[in-house]
DNA sequence: TGATTGGTTCACCATATGGAAAACTATAGA
DNA sequence: TCTATAGTTTTCCATATGGTGAACCAATCA
């Protein structure tokens, strides 16, 4: 149906969720245990753990298991993947193609409605 | 099931398709109408429209209609509110909670990348 | 008026998604 | 060794998603 290769897809697809959100801005402070990470939750593990493979197959989440427990760690350069994609759109909206230009103008606007 | 209120879980998954991304891209250079835009894409109209209503429900485009025509537009700061907690996040990843710091940040990292 | 164009609606289908419950594996700790 | 802990796997379910084809409505235009 939909081809899922393209990187953009699921990362944006692995944002789209408020719990995978919410992992990603955990997991930039820290890594951290999968029971750890699910705490906040309502949900079951495995649900959790759903979330945290598309989570992981987006490249947004990376882990490795020592002993019996898993620590997940963020992979800030996939966030950024998705902000430069924004960041490019918003270049053509602000009627430039220069990116340092575009990234101002966000800048400028973004402190205007605060 | 999934809360759908959250204006970044819409905008987020609406983002989450390519056609849609394309759509985005070809009107943030300017307003087109419906069949203008789906021309492009190898799907049939309904399925199209689809897209546009994702689009449309999620706050990044809108559109009216004069005649039989309807013309569809961006609402760039739809894009900006993603950019926003993306930029956001990625302050947080740099160790930083100021803004601007966080944005001049990504744009290093981004030449780099280049 | 009749035909075309631009868009819409409807019924339908296959697959994906997000969740639950239960059973299981493997490492750590007492 | 026994038990608790951390995670995994499997099965199952309801709903969402992305697409189709066919019928339909409403402005234009010849």
């Amino acid at each position: 149906m939909v081809n899922q290769s393209l990187p953009l897809d699921t990362v944006f697809h692995a944002l789209a969720d408020p719990t995978r959100r919410a992992v990603i801005s955990r997991l930039l402070k820290s890594p951290a245990p999968v029971t750890r990470l699910a705490e906040p939750f309502e949900m079951g593990l495995p649900a959790f753990l759903k979330h945290l493979a598309v989570l992981e197959s987006s490249g947004l989440i990376h882990s490795e298991k020592r002993g019996r427990v898993r620590t997940c760690h963020i992979n800030g350069e996939r966030l950024a993947a998705a902000e430069g994609w924004l960041a490019e759109q918003r270049a053509v909206w602000a009627g430039r193609t220069d990116r340092l230009a575009a990234f101002a103008e966000s800048q400028h606007s973004q402190e205007q409605e605060e």
